[in-house]
DNA sequence: TAGCTTTTTGTCAAACTGACAGAAATAGCC
DNA sequence: GGCTATTTCTGTCAGTTTGACAAAAAGCTA
């Protein structure tokens, strides 16, 4: 990889989390706000560089997460989203991060775990608009997590970690709509989740609603992949182009054609 | 992120470079010879350190390639696949690097460019299948970078990133052919790769062929999304589990049913 | 029981898919 | 030139999927 005089430079590397999950039919984002310079008192993504030298990364993101969640960690999945570390993206010197997204169900309110002083969900798309200031590249980050679980809700069954472990189609339905930002129709989203074999099971006889036809209950299936995929409506899927290891917003020749939903694509 | 007086430990970080192309319509990825201990001898990707602390990320990617291939970097595009940083990974010490999927199509035949020796092209099966040995953990980011372009191919323009500037729709066959690892009928592909706007424009008046009828010749279009994607048949899509950060071959409880097309994934 | 709401089962035309037939355009060979 | 081999390209056809929408079913409220 390198010659043997020369010494490389080295970096600081450190976690950050994307915990999205939904709230009133609305995706939201986990955020605390940071207790220290810099960016003291700004929101920002949870997260840690690593405690020592011989820490796997997973291993400080799963750390960083069961610290900021009271949820079974081993029941929640860590993606890895991508790298950050446009230089000078931290003040403090050069830091690496390694961007993780996990997907929650409903946490049971107060988000707060430990000390993390101000842990709290915020919705995506003030964060995504610009309306809350956000530290670090951490808004783009969240674009990027949120782009990705996009893309897997067509293909994978990650829809149902939204939800708790029995749900309606109905419900489903909401973490799709939510997520992707449109509605669908309930007749034809009922269809093709029910034909779409693996997906999702009967869960007992449960019954449950507050109004209307009481729904069934189901759980999560074993499948993971949908094949076919529950693809999106063609406008909704008409994202921005996406670029990293520069400040963002820097370069005006974005087109509108050209997506590539895995981040970090660069000429 | 922290707080103050404790000192977070530094890594080095590297970034590697998976470089796809196709010759004689088989899979081919870039490979070096390691001119230098650890694993001095073996196969490994091109990759280097940052140069220096300041160095961009995906600068420092964008210099390696220039420096292996003698291709246009300005033309290619460099994608992020992921971080392999685990703990382990490299005995020289805590190294993490970022990989990069590169796509390219055939290239003036002897590819080295620079001093960096023994550099070649190997094909992909050879890799997979374990014949080849490989330096690190670099047999693990090829296969996620195939995998991550066997994704790219149904939903991106990216096929015609393997081909040159203009191409027969037979030559574009070949490259889906060849990364899915299945066949195609060709009334079929030539339907739908023509009904898909955009994707690929008539090239002139030009015409090839060896023998048989002439084909048309094209170049590729301004979209980069394909919408509807060009999904492959459903056997080809049933990939492995996936996961990164600790030794391959580690966990015997992966299923099979799961894939995340996006590598990384922990539980 | 009537009215309201939400879930669930259908229906129907348009679009798409996979499999396959066959015409068109060249090169090579006798 | 005529024939064959080969590859490209244009269709066809039945089965499936999709999107839009109708209407029945099952509860709650009044």
């Amino acid at each position: 990889m390198t010659d043997d005089p020369w010494v490389p430079p080295v970096v600081l590397l450190a976690v950050d989390l994307v915990i999205l999950t939904l709230r009133e039919s609305r995706l939201h984002v986990l955020l605390i706000e940071r207790g220290v310079d810099p960016y003291k008192g700004t929101l920002a993504l949870p997260g840690r560089f690593l405690q020592h030298s011989g820490e796997g990364i997973t291993a400080a993101a799963r750390r960083e997460l069961s610290e900021e969640t009271d949820l079974d960690v081993a029941t929640l999945r860590l993606e890895q989203l991508g790298v950050y570390g446009d230089p000078g993206r931290d003040p403090r010197g050069r830091v690496v991060s390694v961007a993780y997204l996990a997907i929650a169900p409903r946490l049971p309110e107060p988000s707060a775990g430990t000390d993390a002083a101000a842990a709290g969900w915020h919705p995506s798309d003030r964060v995504l608009s610009g309306d809350l200031a956000l530290a670090f590249d951490h808004r783009r980050i969240i674009a990027d997590g949120i782009e990705r679980a996009r893309v897997k809700l067509e293909h994978s069954a990650l829809a149902t970690a939204f939800c708790g472990p029995t749900f309606t189609i109905t419900d489903l339905q909401r973490v799709y709509e939510a997520v992707w930002g449109i509605e669908l129709d309930p007749r034809n989203f009922y269809r093709k989740v029910q034909k779409t074999e693996g997906f999702i099971v009967p869960a007992g006889t449960a019954r449950k609603s507050a109004t209307g036809r009481p729904a069934r209950v189901f759980r999560a299936g074993p499948r993971t992949v949908l094949h076919p995929p529950l693809v999106r409506p063609a406008e909704a899927s008409s994202a921005k182009e996406q670029e990293s290891e520069q400040p963002p917003d820097r370069d005006p020749h974005r087109t509108r054609s050209g997506v590539s939903s895995h981040p970090g694509e660069v000429g």
